[in-house]
DNA sequence: TTCCCGTATT
DNA sequence: AATACGGGAA
């Protein structure tokens, strides 16, 4: 569940006018006047419904088959996880078939398919495991429920809600944060954001609300904005497009990839999955061309990553004629 | 090089 | 509150 009832605090912008976020006298403040509200609404679903991109998992209201496209967008360019998606649902087409399948089998897919961290193909294996056994097969159907599986967050469980059954609350990703920040000025803060978002949007349209608002972000409101070529329907309201600053909240930067655990550990599980088991030092060469059982980045260093792994759930470490060899985890 | 990005864990 | 987590694409 998002945080939806908390009221208490204290972001107060009333300064520019346009953004009343948490107003002392009332709490539910809209973000716009009232009148501009209902045609700030009418324009986004008018846009949405006349432009939006064709992706196969919104022609399909199956939750499995929606949960398996949130997870891999969380990660990957959505360009990109058309073609997964539909191997996937092909491959695993229900929970009850994804549940029955190897660990293993599940991750060296997302592995083959670079859909990043494989933690998540972990996640959803045992989601739908959660499925089976904690929910009797029957797929949860709000967003309380959908929390309760391995991997689902607040964003997916309102995402699956809203798209399989139009039953969730106001989305809020950093497209939407950036599309609110942008034209209403919201501050960047995330208990606003979720609050403005939620009164934004209207009773019960979540699954073409939140479809059109992340379209809105992908495709007209990026980080470079392409207002008038993709025909913004909120240019009229929006702070940004008025004052020219496009400025977005700020995301958090990451360490680089090049040389990290990170990418060392994507190499890992890429190699095991190609091989039924193999020794440390079996292992190290295919990983890294310096490999040095003991040198800097030898067995030490590889057991280390191993050992990661495992308490992952994504290795196994065994003893082979006393040698230390490792496996995907099935 | 930088960007993308939600969740679990600690 | 901070950190780990993948890897292709822009």
């Amino acid at each position: 569940m998002t945080d939806g009832d908390e009221r208490s605090s204290s972001t107060h912008r009333t300064a520019s006018g346009d953004v009343d976020a948490d107003a002392p006298a009332d709490d539910d403040a809209p973000a716009l006047p009232d009148e501009d509200v209902d045609a700030v609404r009418e324009a986004l679903v008018g846009w949405y419904g006349e432009s939006h991109r064709d992706f196969p998992w919104r022609r399909t209201d199956d939750p499995y088959e929606i949960l398996v496209s949130e997870v891999m967008s969380q990660q990957t360019q959505l360009g990109r996880v058309v073609e997964a998606w539909e191997a996937f649902v092909d491959r695993w087409p229900t929970a009850a078939a994804l549940a029955s399948a190897d660990r293993s089998d599940v991750v060296s897919f997302w592995t083959d398919h670079s859909l990043g961290y494989n933690n998540r193909a972990k996640y959803l294996h045992e989601a739908a495991g959660q499925v089976q056994t904690e929910f009797d097969g029957e797929f949860p159907e709000t967003p309380a429920e959908l929390s309760e599986l391995m991997g689902v967050g607040p964003y997916t469980a309102n995402a699956v809600a809203s798209f399989a059954f139009n039953n969730g609350d106001a989305v809020v990703d950093t497209n939407v944060k950036r599309v609110l920040y942008r034209a209403f000025d919201v501050p960047d803060d995330d208990r606003t954001f979720e609050r403005v978002a939620s009164n934004l949007m209207p009773d019960d349209e979540s699954r073409v609300w939140n479809n059109a608002i992340m379209e809105l972000g992908g495709v007209a409101c990026g980080k470079t904005p392409r207002c008038d070529e993709e025909g913004c329907p909120w240019r009229r309201w929006c702070r940004a497009y008025e004052t020219g600053d496009f400025t977005a909240p700020d995301v958090p930067t990451q360490p680089t990839f090049e040389g990290s655990r990170r990418q060392f550990r994507g190499r890992i599980v890429r190699t095991l999955g190609e091989y039924d088991e193999l020794t440390v030092d079996e292992l190290g060469p295919r990983i890294r061309v310096d490999y040095a059982p003991d040198g800097e980045h030898g067995r030490e260093w590889l057991r280390g990553l191993l050992s990661d792994l495992a308490d992952d759930g994504l290795v196994d470490v065994v003893e082979r004629d006393g040698e230390s060899a490792a496996r995907l985890r099935r």
